[in-house]
DNA sequence: CCTTATCGAGCGAGCGTTCGGTAGATAGAG
DNA sequence: CTCTATCTACCGAACGCTCGCTCGATAAGG
């Protein structure tokens, strides 16, 4: 799977040149890191019941805070859709804010670990590795929309602590594609002067695909002729003028369309 | 000021070939403007009077609404800040509801007057408009940043009323930009196979500079600096290669930096 | 003396959170 | 296997508090 080499196609599934990222976590999992995380305010102790409730919980709060924020959902809204007393979710946590705690830094810290992880196949060539950032952080995001979406919408509106932690978390992702971008510049694959902004504007391609995902999929763009197109944006951006006749071709059509 | 061929340095505010916007409403016009529009609801008659206390209303209410939510903000707060009390506020909105979508729909309405009504200078050239869109844009959010903070932070968050009115807005600006990326592809001056994804890309990098404002501040990035490096990362996702090559300056340095 | 702009105590609703209580699972003793 | 003591996961009424909002009183200008 890592091997740059084997890129044949195999199957219906046939893709293009450039590597998948490693499976992602499911939402159970993420529950589980979250539940080992805050052993000491969640009471429940049987692991498979906590984790059975917490992804419960959690799914419901996503949900409900993705139509009107969070500090619109009460406690009483939590209640009648998981089924549980008000006295009952506080075995899972200690207040509304740790709550909200919980699901901001599974996120950011996934983040971290699915980008800090590219496939060795990517790492050699500076232009692999930052399609593959774009691409992997864009099925990252559509794999797990709610929670991408929740982190977006309540990153901000938030006291310091909080605050900083998503500040952090961005800029942390801003460095993955700056290191890649000075690199590239380093190796004179990409242009010397490339403009030390563009790390920056990367960000916001991507969280644009989940902020709008409804006006997307109204439209019928795919996730991969979006991904396609924001690197195509990008390497314009960085590769020298020369460079952009030999562009390999970002990713096969009539793929992957279910 | 819309001639095109006025274009000549005048003394330290000099210039890059990018003509400006017309000027910009101040936020005492914005006022006058809601007042105008929402008489039936504000019960104080005399004009200067009202004019006044609203202007002071609004900007206290969008400067504790940016720190903490509009939600987050209460009418004590408010009451609080502005030294009014909670029933002399109602005397300017009927609800806290209403006071949010004073701004919301004040904000959308400068956008679609102040993009839709580019100099005479620039229309004829789809490069020139497309940069003058973006420049403006920028120097627009700049101006009454409060504003677009709030504006962004709390469109989403909130009933389907007003929410359609933020993707109202959103769409009327995208659909200034396909404008006139679509005319330049018939003009042949843009690449025939530029992506019908670009326009949709544009308005995400205009919301970072002031959704970030904090974050180049502290980098020290001028507004200068990022217009120019966007209209760069645009034009070169939609110029043929050759074009790449007689690109001209976006901006001259050294300028209105105050 | 009427009009107009403002005041501020107070209302009902709903919030996050607590806590005494309970049903069912669990486990050790006989 | 049965009885009983203990524990665990959950319940839901109640508490203190803050919210958006109302309304009769009031002060100042013409």
């Amino acid at each position: 799977m890592t091997d740059p080499t084997q890129r044949a196609a195999h199957g219906a599934g046939e893709r293009a040149s450039l590597p998948m990222m490693d499976t992602l976590p499911t939402a159970t999992q993420l529950c589980a890191s979250i539940l080992a995380r805050h052993q000491d305010t969640i009471s429940v102790r049987k692991p498979n019941i906590a984790v059975a409730r917490l992804q419960q919980i959690l799914e419901v709060a996503i949900d409900l805070s993705n139509k009107g924020g969070f500090q619109a959902m009460s406690l009483r809204d939590l209640s009648r859709e998981t089924g549980m007393s008000a006295g009952g979710l506080y075995a899972y946590f200690d207040s509304k804010t740790t709550l909200l705690k919980m699901i901001l830094s599974e996120v950011a810290d996934l983040v971290q670990r699915v980008l800090s992880s590219p496939p060795a196949a990517v790492t050699a060539d500076p232009v692999m590795h930052l399609r593959w950032l774009i691409d992997t952080h864009l099925r990252m995001t559509e794999a797990l929309l709610p929670w991408f979406t929740f982190a977006f919408m309540e990153a901000k509106n938030f006291p310091p602590a909080e605050r900083r932690m998503a500040v952090d978390s961005e800029m942390l992702t801003e460095s993955f594609f700056s290191a890649v971008v000075l690199r590239g510049m380093e190796e004179g694959v990409f242009r010397p002067d490339t403009s030390p902004l563009l790390p920056a504007l990367i960000k916001p391609l991507l969280q644009e695909w989940y902020v709008k995902r409804a006006k997307y999929r109204r439209r019928g763009i795919t996730l991969e002729s979006y991904s396609a197109e924001v690197q195509q944006v990008v390497l314009r951006a960085c590769l020298p003028e020369a460079g952009l006749f030999t562009m390999p071709p970002i990713r096969k059509s009539g793929d992957a369309r279910p």
